[in-house]
DNA sequence: GGTAGATAGTTGCATCTGATACTATCTCGC
DNA sequence: GCGAGATAGTATCAGATGCAACTATCTACC
């Protein structure tokens, strides 16, 4: 005979919140993006949009916005602002686009690489104590799928692919 | 020999943003989290808090809202707003704890599990969908390893464990 | 039994976020 | 070249979020 706490409602569904993967998804996330952002913005005053495009420049070099906004994935607004907040820091530099004045090209400053080379490893080994204990194998599967949900979603979403 | 990309800054951090697990996490979590935000907004009324609350009571029976906020890992300010809003659709009840002055007893209205059962199936497919095509014993691994960055975040922050 | 500290929940506030609207510039077709 | 539509980026506004402060109630210790 199973058990029947008593006060449990008949819930028929199939549904238990604590195995529902958009759940543990956001919840893990948002515990994950907790903890970094206060390590940046703490230590170095850098938001987590700041922190993003310091990368991707130091990674690829100098662009203009919207290839940071494909880059990143982040919203256009939030990338301005956010290259706003590191130039008014010297961290970056924002010059004229000769081929295209709407448009301007931004860049790290050496104070911004040097930032950036700073805050680098600190920002690796956060990963690596998030991810100790677990086999190299598991996270390389972790990512993958990660990467697939983000896949999946942007569809669902009637997101345009790249082959349109 | 391996191509080197002109304009190349010499990144010799060791850390590209693609593979760095907090982004990658950050980014599936905000894609998955936006389809399903605006599904149940869309049809239901209804936001990520609000549908959380709905489904622990759903599952749980009926509680106070502490209970809810150690249940779900939400804030109490979320917490007490998502409750003030399904009260006021009387998808809720909040009755008067005799035994505690201080807090309320929060349920699902009939009104409320009936919503509850309509949407269910919903989000189940919305999962379905996500994670079509991927082996059930990746789906198991994802979720075992999203759990536990989770708590290694928590114990990064310095978050107090149950075993105080 | 009265006072200090803990707990339940709400309100206020400061911030972040993203959608929309707007300006400036570019491109294409004629 | 010139006007319609596309694109780069910014400004503006509404809603969500979370921290801190607050009220009310409870608990524990003297």
């Amino acid at each position: 005979m199973t058990a029947q706490p008593r006060t449990m409602p008949a819930d028929t569904t199939g549904l238990q919140l604590d195995a529902y993967l958009p759940y543990r998804l956001s919840v893990a996330s948002n515990a994950v993006s907790r903890l970094i952002a206060r390590a940046y913005e703490d230590r170095f005053g850098l938001s987590i949009p700041q922190w993003r495009l310091t990368c991707v420049l130091a990674e690829d070099g100098p662009m203009n916005q919207s290839a940071l906004v494909s880059r990143t994935g982040m919203d256009k607004v939030t990338v301005s602002r956010a290259a706003q907040g590191l130039a008014k820091r010297r961290l970056l530099v924002r010059s004229e686009n000769d081929l295209d004045g709407r448009s301007h090209v931004v860049a790290l400053s050496p104070e911004g690489l040097r930032l950036h080379a700073e805050i680098a490893p600190l920002a690796l080994a956060y990963e690596a104590a998030l991810i100790s204990g677990l086999d190299p194998s598991e996270v390389a599967l972790l990512k993958r799928l990660l990467l697939r949900l983000q896949g999946a979603a942007g569809v669902l979403a009637g997101e345009r692919t790249e082959a349109s």
